[in-house]
DNA sequence: ATTACTGTATTAGTTACTTAATACAGCATA
DNA sequence: TATGCTGTATTAAGTAACTAATACAGTAAT
């Protein structure tokens, strides 16, 4: 699982877990009844305190994204399928939206601009091999 | 000046005003010697503390993108055209690294992802007539 | 029962962020 | 000099976020 956590970005750490976790769920990266990785396993990789995952983990089952099992861990809970694949959509044009408003306002190049995603793209995508989506 | 503040997203204050003053430096909206607005004007429009604000113009000014002067006021710093363009480079490469990741994440294809940035691109590029960047 | 995993709670302490009130410092101008 | 702007510093307080250490609670397998 894919998991990026900037810390210098402002943003709680909670929350970033918050939102690439339900960005995997609708993406289906993570399927109905899936078992996600435990607390203190996600804690170690991102190098965070176990109580910040639990904290985000605690807040996706609020959500309705999630189920916890005390003893044995944390499961992706079943979403409607059609609510899946419009959240994806809007999901990505939020924040592509922001970027190309950057690369306007900024003065650099479509083409510039579709290189550097591209480049962008396939270092995160290198690190995943599992392409079964779309 | 146009600043928008959102209270909800997790992100400092001061680093909201940084990061948009910033952006508009570089996209030369403020030029070299502009004035900008004081400390308390900004911090009654935002309603926020003064303070706050006077702490992001302090990291603004050593980061170099602006100049303060004392009694009189705060001024666009003059910036050397090479780290512009670098500057600028690292503000839209921060963004498209959110959104190759989340593409990936979402398991939406690159391809799909650079003609949803290439569309999102011309579109708001297509009010901007100024071209006179880069 | 023991071991070894799960997630959870508590307590305590640190740091970052923000606010508030007050005072100070520098410049310009009437 | 007096006024009215600038930005700055200090002190105090409160909250949110994070960490650390420790203990507890539930499940499963040996």
């Amino acid at each position: 699982m894919l998991l990026e956590i900037d810390h210098h970005s402002g943003v709680p750490i909670y929350r970033q877990v918050i939102e690439q976790i339900r960005r995997q769920i609708m993406a289906g990266r993570l399927s109905e009844g899936e078992q996600l990785m435990s607390v203190r396993e996600l804690a170690a990789q991102l190098r965070v305190n176990p109580m910040t995952i639990s904290k985000a983990y605690a807040l996706l089952e609020v959500e309705g994204l999630v189920e916890r099992r005390r003893g044995i861990g944390l499961f992706a809970a079943k979403l409607r399928k059609d609510k899946k694949a419009q959240t994806r959509a809007q999901l990505l044009e939020e924040i592509l939206r922001k970027a190309a408003v950057t690369a306007v306002q900024l003065g650099i190049p479509e083409k510039k601009a579709g290189e550097m995603l591209a480049r962008l793209y396939r270092k995160y995508d290198s690190g995943t091999r599992s392409h079964s989506n779309e």
